[in-house]
DNA sequence: CGTCACGCTGAAAAGGATTGCAGAGGCAGC
DNA sequence: GCTGCCTCTGCAATCCTTTTCAGCGTGACG
């Protein structure tokens, strides 16, 4: 059907060498017998089989790239960077989404692995063992999670929790919840410490509310808890835990921030439309997206001798409308 | 590195045909023979080279996915549910996301056609021109969209639109404002249409507030003009716009419903959490997405002599807190 | 005049898998 | 014992592209 390197190969009256070396450019060829050559290839709509071109290379000009949730609007962000890197790169990408399913993601990228010159795992839910397990079947680049030696791209949790408290201590808050995401998250063990430091160092209590469902839902569950717990603050694993926690607050009659105030992680989106607008640690979502690309190709070509490719991205909280003075406490 | 059909063959004592002939559980090999050949398999971890084997086959089992905008929270479920179907059939899905530029998706679908079996169009902005003359790169699916003969899976847009026109005349509203998404978008016009249709045949009037990008800011700019339009009613072409026409009406003091009622179409996840919260026209999105996949699939095999393939999902108005009874007309 | 270098092109192999065809061996029937 | 059939397996071709290697013709130089 479609046109092969025969067919141009013909039309041009050369080999298919001929043809190759042309479109490759190489330096290697009689300039008037490229030209031909490339007028044929556009007359004939010619377009390099990349499978074939891939299985001879090596190199397949693809990229895999999981998510463990596409529901949440933390990943089409993140997506849709890695998405619009890969396309500059002339790079297509494959997307899988885990569900959330932690067991399944070991056999999403072994099956992708052979397609792919290697794979962008977001916040892999994946036990480290398993990590480690399917990473020499393809090389990977982690984003927003660190294991072992792998390549990795990370944003400043802690940094951004520093923040965070800061806020409040200005805010003169003194006792603050956390409420925290999946437990074998690496992000949310890495937020929860630097809470758990940072509130010691600035003399404050953090309690611990427990883990939930990263999603809207969850922070409806944390919510009555939080109003349990005599906090006057509140920090939430992310952003859509958050809104669920402010509008179950709402529902109860308890005004943000004039009595809790409410602070995600993220940055998606709807933060900005809820009411009040949320208060929030602003990951840099589609630049982590670019960046890990970015990551991943130098890790591609400089073969693996090279020192453990790591970069950080810093965070930013975004003071909005659901944080304010705490309240005169009793 | 990894394993290939001659290191199973070789382990296995057979030769490579034997291979594969066993581990395609055809009838055709010994069974003796076929337990020896999967034991080696899996003692390998052989997974076939999918890429080779296309070249052969002429079957990829990989899909293409095109979306506009995967920001926007309608395009998210839509690829969850493809991505879930996908999974099943053991397909790998390559997806683009065109960045609502429609001058680029011609690109997307050519450089994608050769490593897919066919392809998943959601709501492409493309011309008709362009789509048809890609239509014959690969085998496509539109989502949402229904142009020449072109397999499509749509979404009952107007008996949606009819269904939002009866809430409102029982509510009594008699003028509501139309807040349009964009122009060149088929089901933009597919709504505005019904809509014209159904505000006919109920004796209201719709104004037409005209074109806005679709997005929470579109909803925003347009806001104003429905407050001006002297309607008791809007409904707006998505669920982002409602919520941006929302916010704004809020802001600017006037009560939703009591003053005006509001009414968004996808239903994505947000609008339930807005307050008040939204009410819209639901479109079954990762139902979409599925079905999608299942119409690509059974044109795959039909082959193109088969009637043509169209399916149409319907569509459920979902009442929420953003419409109520119209106020009394001065 | 022979040799060499050079610039360009083509033949062929390679990459991994599938599949039509043929052959090998076993067994039954005559 | 020979023939014929049947079951299973291997050979070889094929898909499309890249890349190595060799060859061809020409011009220069010894």
């Amino acid at each position: 059907m479609a046109a092969t390197i025969r067919d141009v190969a013909r039309a041009a009256g050369v080999s298919p060498s001929t043809v190759s070396r042309a479109l490759a450019s190489s330096e290697l060829v009689n300039p008037v017998t490229r030209e031909r050559v490339q007028q044929a290839a556009v007359r004939l709509g010619y377009r390099p089989n990349r499978a074939a071109r891939g299985l001879i290379t090596g190199r397949t000009g693809n990229l895999g790239l999981i998510v463990p949730d596409l529901a949440n609007p933390f990943f089409p962000s993140i997506v849709k960077g890695i998405q619009a890197r890969a396309r500059q790169l002339d790079y297509a990408v494959f997307l899988a989404d885990s569900d959330e399913d932690a067991t399944a993601e070991p056999g999403l990228v072994r099956a992708l692995a052979k397609q792919v010159d290697g794979m962008v795992l977001c916040s892999p839910r994946m036990s480290e063992t398993d990590l480690l397990a399917v990473s020499d079947e393809t090389t990977l680049v982690l984003v927003n999670r660190r294991v072992g030696a792998l390549p990795a791209l990370t944003l400043d949790n802690a940094g951004g929790m520093r923040q965070a408290i800061a806020h409040m201590q200005a805010l003169r808050h003194v006792r603050v919840a956390w409420v925290g995401g999946p437990r074998d998250s690496w992000s949310n063990r890495e937020r929860r410490r630097a809470l758990r430091a940072a509130t010691a160092t600035a003399g404050m209590d953090l309690v611990d509310i427990g883990n939930f469902a990263p999603r809207y839902e969850g922070g409806v569950a944390a919510a009555d808890l939080v109003a349990a717990a005599g906090v006057t603050a509140v920090i939430a694993y992310n952003d859509l835990m958050a809104l669920g926690v402010l509008s179950r607050l709402r529902a109860r009659g308890i005004a943000v921030p004039d009595q809790i105030s409410v602070v995600g992680t993220d940055d998606i989106p709807l933060s900005g439309m809820a009411s009040p607008a949320l208060t929030t640690v602003a990951l840099p979502k589609e630049a982590a997206g670019r960046q890990s690309v970015d990551l991943l190709m130098s890790v591609l070509h400089e073969g693996d001798d090279a020192a453990p490719a790591r970069r950080e991205l810093p965070t930013q909280l975004l003071v909005r409308d659901s944080t304010g003075v705490a309240p005169p406490q009793p």
